[in-house]
RNA sequence: GCGGCCGUCGUCUAGCCUGGACUAGGACGCCGGCCUCCCAAGCCGGCGAUCCCGGGUUCAAAUCCCGGCGGCCGCACCA
């Protein structure tokens, strides 16, 4: 297909497309707009419902058994964020110059320069940092103003009281660890347990750009995956063992090296991915996106590196697709997120969160039991007491008798607690199971951005036309029909078969406007990966014209095979020359 | 948030510098009709822009000035 050929940056291109045809547009468009918001069309929404389907499929039918689907409200009471850590952290200091205008993390620069740990300390603290160590606007030495803080989260209320403050969630993950507890004993208490949800989700970027790149709203396909960590090792490991991906380790990139491929298996052997779990998922995610039509060579796992991660997270990989315009686009991240927001939520919510897991007999064991002293860590921590009790009752015995041992202290929720704030207990007990807190890995997906890098890798040009080569199982429209001639009794024949594809149910167009090949054009400028013509031998033989989008080849199918040969086309059960057999 | 460039029919654009002849022009697309036996053909007709919004200067503003909003690029930000 030498005339096929990608065009350099084609981000114009496919703004001015979707417009036209009606796959997205900036939101609010009448009164102006508003940035970091978009409107899926008719086009686009179906697109995306597709790729959604797909996601489904991947991660969760095939997973039934242990992977299930549930849906939490958007808004969330403000608990929920502060104890996953987003209240905290997903709340920048900020400062300004008053000179330039520019603005810096206040907390990156005071580290920097005055060599100081500033996490954590309120605002009015780091402004006089600023002013004692005297720091200046690192561009143009200008003085610099106070800081602020801005939070990337949404802000409400809830009800009429304002003092009631909700948020609305900037990942839908917060909703499955909060009811993790209750799914856990739907799925009869078994690990391990996979809780997906897609579902909306806003963050209040500081200022958003690049069409549906960056969003203030936009849809989340993720999954929290529970395993016992003791137990890490993923059985459908064998089956991707040889598949391939391609990773940018950290090593490599602090190296300035290029990503570099590994199939699963020597990802796993060499120890670059941490988790067995972690890497089938990663696998899975590379076959999702290359079904995308996003080849392996455009794609990649970028690793972060410790100072990039997020603050639940202690192996974090974003999958990368290379886009004409902006490099690479990250359009999902796959997370080592721990114990992190079971444990932090148990705290919060005063629940056991933990999973049980019964020994084959219950043993007689040493244990040993942690019994912190109520009354002095009240004296001690005042209000946080209540918070740094749970948190130390969650931690293995043998695990804070350790730390103790090693430092004197042990540190729960970012706070050192001295050892004789704890009495460590030895005693022979029965039990009867493994009760902790399960470990999660979490594939996390956009699904603006999946629209978008798909969109970008079908863009094709065919002399002075636009083909969007969709695959055609996610294709928005999946068949067109046309009468080649609207005379003749051929647009009444070729209404039959329309609606009689409409019933499959199948997304069809019917076009009998200007001359067939204008009719193909459009069709081929919105991805229509099949068309069907009827014409004057239609008449004679009851057979019609398949034309395929990408080749422009046609093969003749008799008319009451016409449906299973685009069905089987389009769910790519056969290639489109198999098709002149139906 | 800062700086640069930019904002005119659905889309791309002419006009803006040098204010008036602009009833804002064109191309493509779109709609209706004719024609048409397979790749944006042709003919006829039609719809479509208070020139992003608000204010100012002027006898007169798409055009000059100010503010806002939006877009792209750079800086910062993107847990």
């Amino acid at each position: 297909m030498a005339s096929m050929s990608k065009v350099g940056d084609i981000y114009e291109k496919l703004v001015d497309l979707g417009k036209r045809r009606g796959f997205f547009w900036p939101s609010y468009e009448i009164y102006g707009g508003v940035a970091g918001f978009i409107d899926l069309g008719p086009l686009g929404a179906i697109l995306k419902r597709k790729i959604m389907e797909k996601w489904r499929k991947f991660f969760i039918l095939r997973h039934q058994d242990i992977i299930v689907e549930i849906e939490t409200p958007v808004i969330n009471p403000s608990i929920v964020f502060e104890a996953s850590g987003h209240v905290e952290h997903f709340t920048d200091p900020i400062v300004e110059c008053t000179v330039c205008g520019r603005m810096f993390r206040a907390d990156h620069l005071i580290e920097e320069k005055a060599k100081v740990k500033v996490e954590g300390l309120p605002p009015a603290e780091m402004s006089k940092i600023i002013v004692e160590n005297d720091i200046k606007c690192p561009i143009c030495s200008g003085k610099l103003g106070d800081v602020k803080l801005f939070n990337l989260l949404f802000k409400t209320t809830i009800g009429p009281y304002r003092g009631n403050v909700g948020y609305i969630r900037p990942e839908a993950a917060q909703g499955m660890f909060v009811s993790f507890k209750r799914v856990y004993e739907t799925m009869r208490s078994k690990l391990p347990l996979g809780i997906a949800q897609i579902g909306r989700v806003a963050r209040n970027e500081i200022s958003p750009r690049q069409g549906m790149i960056r969003l203030r709203e936009f849809t989340i396909m993720e999954f929290e995956f529970f395993f016992n960590p003791e137990k890490p090792g993923c059985p459908y490991v064998s089956e991707v063992a040889d598949k391939k991906i391609r990773i940018l380790t950290g090593e490599e990139k602090i190296k300035g090296g290029k990503p570099i491929e590994f199939t699963i298996q020597e990802a796993l052997q060499e120890g670059v991915i941490v988790n067995e779990w972690l890497a089938y998922f990663m696998s899975l995610a590379t076959e999702l996106v290359s079904e995308l039509g996003i080849p392996l060579e455009k794609q990649y796992f970028d690793e972060k590196l410790p100072h990039e991660r997020a603050h639940y997270a202690t192996q974090t990989f974003d999958q990368m697709v290379e886009v004409s315009r902006w490099g690479a686009v990250e359009v999902s991240g796959h997370a080592y997120r721990g114990t992190y927001d079971l444990h932090r939520h148990a705290v919060y919510s005063g629940q056991d969160l933990r999973a049980f897991e019964p020994y084959p007999n219950p043993k007689k064991v040493k244990v040993v039991e942690v019994v912190p002293d109520r009354e002095r860590i009240k004296e001690v921590f005042g209000d946080k007491a209540e918070y740094i009790i749970r948190a130390i009752m969650l931690q293995k015995g043998e695990e804070v008798l350790k730390e103790l041992r090693e430092k004197g202290f042990i540190e729960v929720l970012e706070t050192k607690v001295d050892k004789d704030l704890i009495k460590i207990v030895e005693l022979e007990k029965t039990v009867s199971g493994n009760r902790f807190i399960p470990h999660v890995v979490e594939p996390s997906f956009g699904a603006e951005r999946l629209v978008y890098v798909t969109l970008e890798h079908s863009y094709s040009v065919k002399g002075d036309r636009v083909v969007m080569r969709i695959p055609r199982d996610i294709a928005p429209i999946s068949v067109a029909v046309f009468p080649l001639v609207s005379r003749d009794g051929i647009p009444e024949k070729a209404r039959e078969i329309y609606e009689s594809l409409k019933k499959v149910p199948l997304y069809v167009i019917y076009d009998e406007s200007g001359s067939i090949g204008r009719r193909y054009a459009r069709a081929d400028e919105i991805g229509v990966p099949i068309a069907i013509t009827v014409d004057y031998q239609t008449l004679k033989d009851n057979t019609v014209t398949l034309r395929n989008r990408d080749t422009w080849e046609q093969v003749r199918v008799h008319v009451d095979k016409v449906t299973k040969a685009v069905v089987d086309y389009i769910e790519k059960r056969v290639e489109f020359n198999e098709l002149a057999s139906y």
